[in-house]
DNA sequence: CGTCCGCTTGACTCAGATCAAACTTGGTGG
DNA sequence: CCACCAAGTTTGATCTGAGTCAAGCGGACG
């Protein structure tokens, strides 16, 4: 559904799969944009690195979701982008991409709001890195990613990188996951955080 | 240039300017999306109240520069939109706009190349906020705001809320301008900010 | 003329970073 | 099957830099 607007370049056979090992390069900043990818099975992360050598995570992307999307009009890459497990992509060549743009009108539709999209989750990010304690900062994310009923999300070996993500130390992010469960905000059953729904009218 | 994709509403009578008083709401989180506007001259101010009540500056949309351009596809406005200064903005109603984009081919592609280039800027905005220190932070912020040859800025007024962007207290942000003049990475003639330009080899 | 802000500086506090150490887990290769 | 290693996870002790509170100045504006 994300992806709508790539059905199209599907059935023809422009696109390729292509599979990546834990850490391995998808590109890097600067690298000029040649394709635009769906993830097709696992996650990948887009970061930089600053001048003090630590990594911010700009975005963590994942099954059924695009990568790259706004360096379509672009000419380089700007940022990295690592996979983080074993995942499968799809990779579009720019220029069918462009071509399907100009040349359908309603895929340039479906990919505005879709852009449109993205930048409200850029600045529901943006809030939650604004929070200044560790605790609410973590819960805000946790309720933003989680999905279900319980709203729930699997926590294996992703931490290290929310950590990067959500602005903190992985030592402090554990610690907040710590002090979440010791106050009941969330249980941990295995790999899984699942937060503990508050009961209405109960503040 | 950054509204191209508007100029054919100019020509008709559909879009109506209207001014605001420095402080003045243009449009709150939750109201129903109803306008884009252009800013033809002033401020506009992009923000958030968090739970604790503090406010996070999402964006500092200025004179040119297009405001809601995220909203056109959504139902309700996802923050809120405050006058910063006295500003005239250029108001088009989100009927006029989808009409623009389903009925213009070329106008969803150049919109879409303006949200790809917001969703950068908002990336380099996050990137910034992850930066430890206030020195580095501010002045980052700064390289990427200001223009010219020296770099410059007009600070007239506006720490405040670039403060709040990017995530600093007033008395922090002062502090940083103060530490970074006396470093003489910049220079404050008036109410200017000047970036000392670096010669090259000298890191 | 008084009030509200923007601006500035100082003293103190505190949450998260940093450094350090240990344990678990999964995978690799002998 | 086990030794080994890398990465994730957990906990403790200490440090640091931005937040907070407080006070004062100056200019804009009614």
């Amino acid at each position: 559904m994300a992806a709508d607007f790539l059905a199209i370049l599907d059935k023809s056979n422009a696109s390729k799969a292509i599979s990546f090992e834990p850490g391995q390069l998808v590109f890097r900043q600067g690298q000029s944009v040649r394709w635009l990818y769906r993830i097709t099975d696992g996650h990948i992360r887009l970061s930089r690195v600053l001048m003090r050598g630590s990594e911010v995570v700009l975005a963590r992307v994942t099954t059924g979701e695009i990568l790259a999307e706004a360096s379509v009009f672009a000419v380089h890459y700007h940022c990295d982008a690592f996979a983080e497990s074993r995942s499968l992509l799809q990779r579009y060549p720019i220029r069918q991409i462009h071509a399907l743009l100009s040349g359908h009108p309603g895929a340039a539709v479906a990919y505005s709001a879709h852009l449109a999209a993205q930048i409200m989750d850029l600045r529901t990010m943006i809030e939650i890195r604004a929070i200044r304690r560790a605790d609410d900062r973590l819960l805000s994310w946790l309720r933003f990613r989680s999905h279900g009923n319980p709203p729930s999300i699997d926590g294996q070996g992703i931490w290290p990188s929310v950590a990067k993500q959500i602005g903190l130390t992985g030592e402090s992010l554990y610690r907040a996951l710590a002090r979440l469960q010791r106050a009941g905000k969330i249980e941990r059953p295995g790999t899984k955080v699942v937060l503990t729904v508050r009961p209405k009218n109960t503040p």
